[in-house]
DNA sequence: ATTATCACAGAAAACGCTTTCGTTAAAGAA
DNA sequence: TTCTTTAACGAAAGCGTTTTCTGTGATAAT
């Protein structure tokens, strides 16, 4: 492999004279710069990170913490697809990813702190993760950079949606459909968003003059398929059911859509569900579900931003951002106004 | 940060005897092995890597490439699962994994090889590419050693499914329900996954000893939902459309569903819909679809194994695996002898 | 008693790059 | 002319490891 040795060797310049071509230093004319420059270009240099990293301190990587209790890894519909676009958008400042996991081979490294130190990582998304966890609270506690999505601790920037406004505009779009009967599957309650979630939901009822009913609060754990499904069966066994069932997540919803079918149910007709999220998976079901979007590819790139920026002004103030939902319609809602 | 230096000096070894008592080298007393030890794990010691590259020429990192024209990225359906089941089984090695694009940042890196020198990777998984591109080329011709599934190439490790046994299968199983008028949505021609699947399709036709209708042979250009659906609507105008259909893909299965249901078909009472793949979001659609199951899990996980393999002992042959598939019933396919 | 073997340890070079600082020659100021 | 500034360049140290090779004292073999 071509170095920087080699190149000194051909245009007669000093390895000194040859970094600084690359780096943008000004104390090297434009002559030899050019030339060094076509040189390097000639011969296929490519630079050595590892070498790079080792002199400058700095690695151009970007670690991503990834602990979620559903094992789904890099294959999560929601968190996937934001770091998918966080991974994009560090892409274009020359920074690639990695993926921080305990338990690394066999090496003393046990800890996601060690596993950054391992691997030098200039900052940390952590996409998913409980913050009541010590190994995480151990992390954002480092001088290393962070930045976390859908939650939120005052240590570290964050950037989420507007989950309470998300949830409130969604019984709102039910109660203007004629619907007084509406329940909740609450997502995990240590997370903020399954809170904030919940927190719109009631405030959203109140706001439209719908007393509460305790019975149609639902769930509580976690945010997945087999959690939707669970809640929505004691939802179904209620004397007196919703008809209308808000949700705190997709997959949440996918499950409680599969039992009201089990059930020989039909959707809308029987029941009307509100997802959120607008995970990708929903544009390719056959029955439309209509759901709160969150805007996940802003919240990818707001996430990289604000960690890129950090990393270069490393005494910046925590952010957070939070951005707007929207409401998507599709066919999963029905109007009891024009029965 | 701790490093040798500290180590030896709290312990008084020197710096070599420490980096021994780490690396298994016998020249080094049981005593002072557990002295440096200990004190490093009191010490908080973690070893860096790109120093540790810098001196071995290893890196201990993979690179992922994924080429693919859909966009998908990370959150493909299909090769996103194969990734993270990789991901998993390299990372008990000890690898990380790095996805390898060209156009990183400002540097002058134009290339894959190029990104994958830069970073230094012992080894590259090339998870979804056209094998045509001649950047593939050149990185596959590179003394990198790679892997990749779902495609062959002589010069590198693959594992694939039994494609064209997977379609056998597939309409044995709708022949047996009873139909003839059996048609296919063929993937990608270019690619060999679409190629065998088709190949499958009309052999299992001719097993049957059902006549290949032409017309009952539509799509051929990608694996999406946008295919699937175009092409079930050929179908749809057919003077005499067939009662079931095969895909080459999940995906386009979903589209073909959607196409059917706009057009206010039922399934599967009107027609019967076979997909492939088995990707996770099929767990969650409220309709069952039947499909052919990839071992998605093996696949991602031998070609783990033949890479790492390969990365230890350079000069080792091309291997080829062939994986099993399966059928998956579930409601999509309806059976016609119980009309 | 002498030599060969062995177990253990450390010095030093190497990996490929960056960056500080010193040097030189030419240009400008006095 | 002499002094100061400036532009261009290079020597060398340093980043944190690994690895080869040499050295030493103790033990075993002769």
């Amino acid at each position: 492999m071509v170095k920087m040795k080699d190149i000194a060797k051909v245009t007669g310049y000093s390895i000194t004279t040859v970094s600084k071509a690359f780096n943008g230093y000004k104390d090297i004319s434009d002559d030899a710069k050019k030339i060094i420059l076509k040189t390097a270009d000639d011969m296929g240099y490519i630079p050595k990170a590892n070498a790079r990293s080792l002199a400058t301190k700095r690695s151009l990587m970007i670690g991503i913490i990834f602990d979620e209790a559903l094992g789904f890894g890099i294959r999560h519909p929601f968190f996937g697809a934001v770091i998918e676009f966080f991974k994009e958008e560090v892409e274009k400042d020359g920074y690639d990813i990695i993926f921080i996991s305990k338990n690394i081979g066999k090496s003393n490294v046990k800890t996601y702190l060690d596993h950054c130190r391992l691997r030098g990582v200039d900052g940390v998304f952590i996409a998913c993760a409980n913050f009541d966890n010590p190994e995480i609270q151990q992390l954002i506690n480092s001088n290393i950079p962070s930045v976390t999505v859908e939650s939120f601790d005052n240590k570290i920037h964050s950037v989420n949606s507007d989950d309470f406004h998300g949830l409130y505009m969604g019984v709102e779009y039910l109660a203007r459909l004629g619907h007084t009967k509406i329940a909740h599957i609450a997502g995990d309650a240590t997370a903020l968003a399954g809170q904030e979630r919940k927190r719109g939901y009631l405030a959203g009822l109140k706001n439209e003059g719908i007393e509460a009913v305790e019975d149609y609060l639902v769930g509580g754990n976690m945010f997945s398929f087999d959690s939707g499904y669970k809640a929505m069966k004691v939802l179904l066994g209620l004397d007196n059911p919703p008809t209308a069932i808000t949700t705190s997540g997709d997959m949440m919803a996918l499950g409680a859509i599969k039992c009201i079918r089990d059930a020989g149910y039909h959707i809308p007709r029987d029941f009307s569900i509100l997802g959120y999220d607008n995970i990708d998976m929903l544009e390719y079901m056959a029955l439309g579900i209509t759901t709160i979007a969150q805007n996940v590819s802003q919240m990818g790139k707001k996430a990289a931003n604000i960690l890129v920026q950090n990393i270069k002004v490393p005494g910046m103030n925590k952010k957070e951002i939070i951005l707007d939902t929207k409401l998507v319609i599709r066919e999963s809602c029905r109007d009891l106004n024009q029965a």
